[in-house]
RNA sequence: GCAGACGUAGCUCAGUUGGUUAGAGCGUCGGAUUGUGGCUCCGAAGGUCGGUGGUUCGAACCCACUCGUCUGUACCA
């Protein structure tokens, strides 16, 4: 033969990945956890496909020129495109306007799925993966996005992330809108300078307020320097309007609502009012009530109230006007929920991680499709990636499944194959996990070298010997490793046969049983008595 | 998209100013041990040096392009 043939490469599409046994279990569970939340709220489930037709997916977006870039998207055969979701809401949008003469409004909603973009992976960022959405459907009142802030918070809490390491924050579009009106930005003729001051504004935490000011002037080198990395263009405002805007709003409007706050102002607008710079004329210092500003700022100020009466606090959720959320179809509150302890990678570098969460009012989405005004708010827990995040933290798998009880095959005729299996079954008739060996049984080594590798907890062997005494040797692998430690000679390790024991046939199951039982209280002293050092760093 | 770093065995990595046959540890497989996991010992398999092209008598090493990974940044419904 000349070379090898050409090998098929098999390779994962970058992006995407296989999720592993462990990492399936501990989706399932966090997923049952939240859903737990979200049906003490009252939300019920509802399930829509992976493809939605382009149009109904995209039609609000402000930039519908770019059919293929973010998306994944197919024609079908009628020509009709066909796009698979990218989040949780635009569907939900699609499926209670075609059936919104069925629905009960307002309509309290979960659901969980996969949704795709086609775009550049990240840490804990994916091509596919998983949010879980709840939304309430026509809600109007500002009580519904306390209710979903409340619920989101609820949520981290069921999930294991202490109080302090989280936290959910909390501003409105409208105050947004109406700062940078007051700057100068209103009108049409500046909309792209909005875009770029609100994507500036959205970095405040990521960069801090140096950088931001940048971003809100000329531009960022992100190398840190002139001419290192890229660069990004800024948004090009004056140092009055930058000062406005950084120090009068972002760095000082947070301040409004501290603790007490909302008693001291109750129903005074012009004392909640901030005070324009000197960009804005004399006259025009306070808004009047009508103002986006103000209406805003009273929305915000309504949730935290709500918030506030239910006991929650500010360690939990937290009014920061510098939150942005998406450019443009959220018209009013917006949430975001963010992980306030450190994301390493594999290599242990600390990594940008971004929110886990988020979700804002769309007044405008269903209307899209009915011509009704439906108002609806909500917001998407981004599963996946708060997985990535929780490995860090040491709240995943801890909970592992016990490995199956193995049946070891010493004679591999028919006869002796139908012994063994019955053993099986007769074991998973009484709940216990366990299988027969698959492999080549004439190597009985290997047998027990699997169930070491599979982390079985019991092996269970029946030769001649003790088919014909009607008896059965148990053994138990998890202390037989334990005593290995101190075997050092083979010949003595094998012919010592550690923790093995014979039993009667008939004895199998209640054996087992309770065999694995105390192997469980075992593992609950190990991992109670070192529960604070799990988070050692790699091995 | 832009910028930087990095691509050598399944994994983690060595590899001299460019010089003959590219190495180690771990893992895998086989044996010591055909009715007993771990330890130990012995042995073996495993490489288009990411790819293509170029410079050179000669390239894992130098150059160009390209693909991929990571980090930052941009975009993010």
């Amino acid at each position: 033969m000349a070379k090898k043939p050409n090998k098929l490469k098999a390779r994962l599409p970058r992006g995407f990945v296989d999720r592993s046994s462990a990492d399936i279990r501990a989706t399932d569970a966090m997923i049952a956890k939240i859903r737990e939340v979200y049906e003490r709220y009252g939300f019920d489930p509802v399930e829509t496909p992976a493809f939605e037709y382009t149009d109904c997916l995209g039609k609000f977006l402000p930039d519908t020129d770019r059919p293929n870039t973010g998306v994944f998207s197919v024609q079908d055969d009628d020509e009709q495109w066909m796009s698979l979701r990218y989040d949780l809401t635009a569907p939900l949008a699609r499926h209670v306007s075609e059936n919104i003469n069925e629905i009960q409004l307002p309509y309290r909603t979960y659901r969980a799925g996969w949704v795709f973009r086609n775009e550049k992976p990240g840490p804990g960022r994916f091509r596919q993966f998983m949010q879980f959405d709840a939304d309430t459907v026509g809600a109007p009142g500002v009580q519904s996005d306390a209710e979903m802030c409340m619920m989101m918070a609820d949520a981290m809490e069921a999930l294991g992330i202490p109080r302090g390491q989280y936290v959910i924050r909390v501003n409105n579009r409208k105050v947004l809108d109406g700062v940078m009106e007051a700057i100068g930005l209103g009108g049409e003729e500046h909309a792209e300078r909005r875009l770029t001051v609100l994507r500036a504004i959205d970095k405040l935490d990521k960069f801090g307020s140096e950088d931001v000011k940048l971003l809100l002037g000329e531009g960022r080198w992100d190398g840190g320097e002139k001419g290192k990395g890229d660069f990004t263009k800024g948004a090009g405002l004056n140092t009055a309007q930058i000062n406005g805007l950084m120090d009068a709003y972002l760095l000082h409007g947070v301040k409004q609502f501290a603790p007490g706050f909302d008693k001291e102002n109750e129903g005074d607008l012009a004392g909640l009012g901030w005070v324009a710079p000197e960009v804005i004329a004399d006259e025009e210092k306070f808004f009047d009530e009508a103002h986006a500003y103000n209406v805003g700022m009273k929305e915000l100020q309504l949730i935290w109230q709500i918030v506030a009466a239910c006991g929650y606090t500010e360690e939990q959720i937290k009014i920061d006007t510098s939150v942005v959320r998406g450019l443009e179809y959220y018209t009013g509150p917006v949430y975001e929920a963010e992980l306030l302890f450190d994301v390493t990678n594999e290599k242990g570098e600390k990594v940008q991680f971004g929110s886990v969460g988020g979700g804002g009012r769309y007044d405008g989405l269903v209307k899209r499709f009915t011509g009704r005004d439906v108002p609806a708010t909500g917001f998407s827990i981004g599963v996946s990636r708060l997985m990535t995040a929780l490995k860090n933290l040491g709240k995943l798998g801890q909970d592992e499944v016990v490995a199956p009880v193995l049946v070891t095959v010493m004679d591999g005729d028919t006869e002796a194959l139908g012994r063994y299996q019955k053993m099986v079954q007769e074991m998973r008739t009484a709940g216990i996990r366990a299988e027969m060996y698959q492999g080549n049984w004439k190597k009985f080594g290997n047998q027990l070298k699997y169930a070491d590798r599979r982390d079985c907890p019991i092996a269970i062997i029946q030769g001649s010997d003790e088919r014909e005494a009607g008896q059965l040797q148990l053994k138990d692998l998890i202390e037989g490793k334990r005593l290995s430690e101190e075997i050092t000679d083979n010949v003595t390790w094998r012919e010592s046969r550690p923790a093995q024991i014979t039993i009667a046939e008939a004895d199998l199951v209640a054996t087992v049983q309770k065999l694995l039982a105390e192997q469980a209280e075992d593992r609950v002293k190990v991992s109670t008595s070192s529960a604070d050092t799990s988070t050692k760093g790699d091995a």
